[in-house]
DNA sequence: ATTAGCTGCTAATACGCATTAGCAGTCAAG
DNA sequence: CTTGACTGCTAATGCGTATTAGCAGCTAAT
């Protein structure tokens, strides 16, 4: 460090012999001094800046002008730590890529001081510096929602959202549709009673499959709901077996997993006695063998759309808009056709 | 968006009935104003803040103040597409960490425009917008590095750095003692007839790992050295073979997992005949079934580090300094005794 | 009574840039 | 010779905050 003081638009203007406002006027290309400026002026403004190799403050820059071509990016969650890594690498990818191809940098907010809840709204919140920003995460803080609609500053959310007080913009995945679509597929199949593991109401996430699934039941016999999220393995599938289901559908991979695991061990065969669907490709699936029957989650496309929408309402103030992205069907091994005899454990 | 304009200082200085120096100073809790603003003064200015929810503007405050808590990150290329991924994210885990512990945010910088080669400094350069910045990737551009040693803008290196006109600032590993503490075992197993499979020179960390191996052989003899990274797996082996060597050093997992294969093919046991290590512990090394004995790259350790010093700069105009954390051994089954003949293949 | 010191506050300024109003000079038309 | 239009530039201002110098009023000490 040391040294070297910052170069300013005044060392500049010294330099070229000429003021500030000039400097700054052929700096930006102003339109206003369209024609007003020599060439040769021009030249000498420019030879001194590249000899400098000065760049404008983009503080001051945005202190002056109001925007910065800077987009926030808050998450509720670290956005890296591993466990988390591999739930928001797609949409940062997105992100970025986006960002970077309509020319806007990202400020990754860290929120609050370690150990604590992330808060967007701190003392000493950064938010600002962002022209908008883009707010993900598995938990939202409702309140901290309601404010952001609430505010004048503008960002979308990454994942559908309920009102807070007003419409959230977002860009969501559809993914009562795509549930809709798995339930069809199952009923296409023959299968008739059918499970489902999860809660049913909860994040938006959450809300979207279960209404996804209920609206699409019909002629079908829901014999098992099982919304409890820590029920041990083998007492889900006790149930599974009693309640007579041919096909579950689970909004937790995990316990898809568990579940499939432990049939397998009972002798109870999937598909062929037991169809399991999961709702949404969660990532790392492919890590498990098995290529669990779902739908697929537009992370990436989410996140660009979400990106390309915060953009817009940032330069021209666009109107909320709310948009879900179409989530497609999965083949996978373990959906087949309903067994003619119900699924039976040993003695 | 519309609407709200936004709250300054001197809205909450009106409401409170004082003047904006008088918001600043309650705001900061300035020590040249300590007693010398009474309670019931801070009082109605903590007041009004908390009825309209104002927050000082960051921009301002850094136009004011000079510093602004916040990081950039530069990377040479894109931080999240799925491919470099895997090279990035430890460390931006890492720095996300720190950062947050220390109260920074983070800007990370998209670069240029899409397509181009990534550079620190353009013409759109917002890096001066953050305190100081990381610098990381495999490929650093030289110039630029040394305008930024040059330059009065305190930044940081992830990975050990070259001179550039002037030392460079940076936390590495230091693969070079890790690379010689390999050798020193590959010695101690018996092996006197070793090979080196990767290029001598080139980025620093490649050279380093040369360095610490060419500096650790003494009494083994060097008997290959193929420094062509494109040279085709079998040829490879073939070198080997025929230079008879009993223990090999790859800087490349992906040679030495072709060459691994093959050997295995071809009837070459290992590590019983042919011993294998490769240096570094690269990612996705579990995914390919065999182990090989390495070293630890203390990737996330090594991203802390840097980001703390980036802070110390920062804030305490830390003078340069170089660290290097110790790229422990890692046990793998690729390294065993030395044979007692030589690796033979079939006629 | 003067000085010194304290309290409680404010005016003024700097930070680096964008932007606007407008000045001085030239030149052509009236 | 005046007017007006145009050229080439600059002075001045604002953005929202932090910070410093310092004012006014008071008390206590000299």
């Amino acid at each position: 460090m040391a040294a070297t003081k910052r170069l300013t638009q005044r060392d500049i203007a010294r330099l070229a012999g000429v003021s500030q406002a000039t400097v700054s006027l052929v700096l930006n290309g102003a339109v206003s001094a369209e024609g007003r400026i020599p060439q040769e002026t021009r030249e000498r403004v420019n030879k001194a800046i590249r000899e400098t190799g000065y760049v404008a403050d983009p503080v001051a820059r945005r202190m002056a002008k109001g925007l910065n071509r800077i987009l926030g990016v808050f998450t509720y969650e670290p956005a890296f730590p591993s466990a988390q890594a591999d739930f928001f690498t797609p949409f940062l990818l997105g992100i970025e890529e986006a960002a970077q191809e309509l020319g806007y940098d990202l400020l990754l907010l860290t929120g609050a001081a370690a150990g604590a809840q992330r808060k967007i709204f701190g003392n000493n919140t950064r938010l600002r510096l962002a022209d908008g920003c883009l707010v993900l995460g598995r938990q939202f803080d409702r309140d901290e929602l309601t404010r952001l609609v609430a505010g004048d500053y503008p960002f979308v959310a990454v994942g559908r959202r309920d009102d807070a007080g007003g419409p959230v913009p977002y860009v969501g995945g559809d993914y009562a549709s795509g549930t809709a679509a798995l339930v069809d597929r199952v009923r296409a199949l023959g299968h008739t009673r059918i499970a489902y593991v999860g809660p049913a109401s909860g994040a938006e996430s959450t809300f979207d499959r279960w209404a996804g699934f209920s609206g699409a039941i019909a002629g079908l016999h829901l014999v098992a709901h099982m919304p409890d999220v820590a029920q041990p393995a083998n007492e889900t599938l006790d149930g599974l077996v009693a309640s007579g289901a041919t096909a579950v559908f689970f909004i937790e991979l995990a316990d898809a997993i568990q579940v499939e695991t432990l049939a397998r061990q009972r002798g109870i065969a999937v598909p062929e006695q037991l169809s399991i669907v999961v709702l949404g490709n969660h990532i790392r699936a492919e890590q498990t063998g098995r290529r669990f029957t779902s739908f697929s989650i537009p992370r990436e496309a989410m996140a660009r759309a979400a990106t390309q929408m915060l953009v817009r309402r940032v330069e021209h103030d666009e109107p909320i808009q709310q948009i879900l992205l179409p989530c497609e069907p999965l083949e996978g091994d373990t959906l087949g056709p309903a067994p003619l005899t119900k699924p039976k454990t040993g003695p």
